[in-house]
RNA sequence: UGGGGCGUGGUGCAAUGGUAGCACAGCGGCCUUUGGAGCCGUUUAUCCUGGUUCGAGUCCAGGCGCCCCGGCCA
């Protein structure tokens, strides 16, 4: 999984660097360490592959860890989800661990700071505690209740456990230093009441750890020798050494990096639960988001996720990868195994009027022309009269289109070649039908004579077509940064009312069978994926994974 | 009384005192029964100013810019 020619980043440089001095007795043990608050999206498929990518790649263990210390915000279904996508992108975990494991060590543990004098209760409110923290410029002031104590600190905390106090009317902290530059160590909150039930251990506790005493205790409980993190949490590495020293216990080594930020999308939880519960998108599931459930259903490939992991690589600075990375990664991956069939999304028909009525041509076509060890052949019909892509057809064409358009001559493909001799139109002069003729010698694809067509296109035979919902997904923004919003508005005003776009397309015969899950290239067009919950054989539902690249589109720009 | 990080082409990531490289994007070309596969070529970068050194993206000093921290969120 980890291809050892890849460039190693700054983490595995460390991790070799405590192998060498033994800081670890040459152990790797990370954790992934979700809060089940939300569906994970493709920046944890960046730490994912991070965490387990480090143990494989030296022998070590990777334990999933949920962080569910905050039962407002948690629940079952997430868990599940989280689990669910985790081996979807490949990856098994050592351990299946949650920070609820360990309420009754940390409690233990909080005890005894408040032994040491190192943790008390305050009754200040919260937004008195907030007062009293001072200003990024200012030292803050100790609490009144600060210098409690011992025997009140630990009666106090014994009543918070027992249920006897009011939500907010009481927390304990730990006693560091209120004047710290560091405002995480001005004396932290290490737990607060919250007469919440948990997913895990239901209403066993009234008082809840923070993450920040939790999370340090579980990566040492574990035995993690390198808690890797995002760089926000920098500023909180003294205070999880501060619990670690005070414990005396199995210290990690912390190590931060930068989150993934992907052009034209959002990746943060909160905004991704924003679009699920304003309904601009169908559900965390929904092709458009950059869920790892979103981009399953679309039809990405877990490993056209893990390349892309490893092609972005890991640093400290903050970066914003361009979508257009992924979607090449995207094509990469299915660009070998992809078999190739013909679909015309927006159809026009034409009519081969040297063709006789009732003749059908078949043709033999590989499904897989483009490798080389591989052949699987389907049958495709041509018949008198059959539909092409209105985009490959023009009255009045630009110069170098090399498309259909009268008396231009294209080849069908895998059929013949064919000249446009005529249009037909509506009243309002619209294209209706395209008529042509076939050179009856060309049947296969090549002219005798030998001459050239400069254009190849796709096409279905209008009798056999089999039509079938295609959904188009489009980026959800339209802009390349979707929070340069305008004045007094946010993300939302860039969603980009495209994203998805419907169409009854016309498939070939051969695709009315596909079962739910197979991925085809339409050829010329784009990766597509039969919907694992809306496709059926004979009634085939796609979704577009991702397009070709389009050099004429472009072209024409 | 502030603290912690980060600055390399358009975008990412390398170069660990010794020719600034790779990928994506862009541009140009070749090829083509996918104009979209493939192939070849190519434009563009070390935040600034000093210093150390034979030699600095890398070390030192001083600036500048950006990100993070004042939840009983994680």
């Amino acid at each position: 999984m980890t291809d050892s020619t890849a460039p190693k980043s700054f983490i595995h440089e460390i991790v070799e660097e405590h192998n060498r001095t033994g800081r670890f007795g040459g152990r790797v043990h990370t954790r992934f360490p979700p809060e089940p608050n939300g569906y994970l999206h493709i920046g944890h498929a960046k730490s994912i592959c991070l965490n387990f990518g480090l143990a494989q790649h030296y022998g070590g263990l990777t334990n999933l860890r949920f962080d569910d210390t905050n039962p407002t915000k948690e629940e079952q279904e997430y868990i599940d989800a989280i689990k669910e996508d985790v081996r979807w992108l490949g990856f098994d975990w050592h351990a299946e661990l949650y920070a609820s494991d360990y309420f009754g060590q940390l409690y233990e543990w909080a005890v005894e700071l408040i032994r040491k004098g190192l943790a008390y209760v305050d009754d200040l409110s919260p937004d008195e505690i907030r007062a009293y923290r001072g200003s990024l410029t200012e030292p803050g002031r100790n609490s009144p209740h600060r210098g409690r104590s011992i025997s009140e600190n630990l009666d106090l905390f014994e009543r918070m456990k027992a249920g006897e106090f009011d939500e907010e009317s009481r927390v304990l902290r730990a006693r560091i230093d209120m004047a710290s530059p560091i405002i995480n160590l001005r004396d932290p909150v290490m737990y607060r009441i919250l007469k919440a039930s948990h997913p895990r251990t239901g209403d066993a506790w009234c008082i809840y750890p923070t993450y920040d005493w939790a999370h340090g205790q579980s990566d040492s409980i574990e035995g993690i020798t390198h808690s890797i993190c995002t760089l926000e949490f920098e500023n909180h590495r003294p205070l999880y050494e501060w619990f670690i020293q005070s414990l005396g216990i199995h210290a990690p080594q912390q190590i931060e990096f930068a989150r993934l930020n992907l052009s034209h999308t959002v990746v943060s939880k909160r905004k991704l639960l924003r679009l699920v519960n304003e309904g601009h998108v169908s559900g965390w599931d929904d092709p458009r988001m950059p869920t790892l459930s979103g981009l399953r259903r679309r039809g990405v490939r877990p490993e056209a996720l893990r390349a892309f992991a490893e092609r972005i690589g890991v640093a400290k600075a903050n970066s914003t990868i361009d979508v257009a990375l992924l979607e090449h990664t995207l094509r990469e991956d299915l660009e070998d195994s992809a078999p190739r069939a013909m679909a015309v999304l927006r159809p026009l028909k034409v009519i081969l009027d040297n063709f006789p009525e009732d003749k059908v041509e078949w043709f033999d076509v590989d499904f897989y022309r483009h490798a080389e060890n591989r052949e699987e052949l389907r049958r495709v019909p041509l018949t008198r009269e059959i539909y092409i892509e209105q985009d490959d057809f023009m009255e009045n064409p630009p110069p170098k289109y090399f498309r259909l358009a009268p008396g231009q001559e294209v080849r069908l493909m895998n059929a013949c070649l064919a000249a446009c001799t005529g249009v037909e139109k509506d009243a309002a002069g619209v294209v209706t039908a395209v008529h042509c003729t076939y050179d009856p010698a060309s049947l296969g694809g090549q002219a005798p004579d030998g001459r050239r067509v400069k254009g190849t296109i796709h096409w279905v035979s209008a009798p056999h077509a089999v039509p079938a919902e295609v959904r188009l997904y489009n980026p959800l923004f339209a802009v390349e940064n979707p929070e340069e919003a305008p004045e007094g508005e946010d993300f939302i005003a860039n969603l980009n009312p495209q994203s998805l776009e419907v169409v009854t397309a016309l498939l070939e015969p051969a695709l009315a069978q596909v079962r739910p899950g197979d991925r085809y290239q339409f050829v010329r067009s784009g990766y597509f994926f039969a919907d694992p919950q809306d496709s059926a054989p004979g009634k085939p539902v796609f979704n577009r994974i991702v397009g070709l690249r389009d050099s004429w589109a472009k072209q024409q720009k």
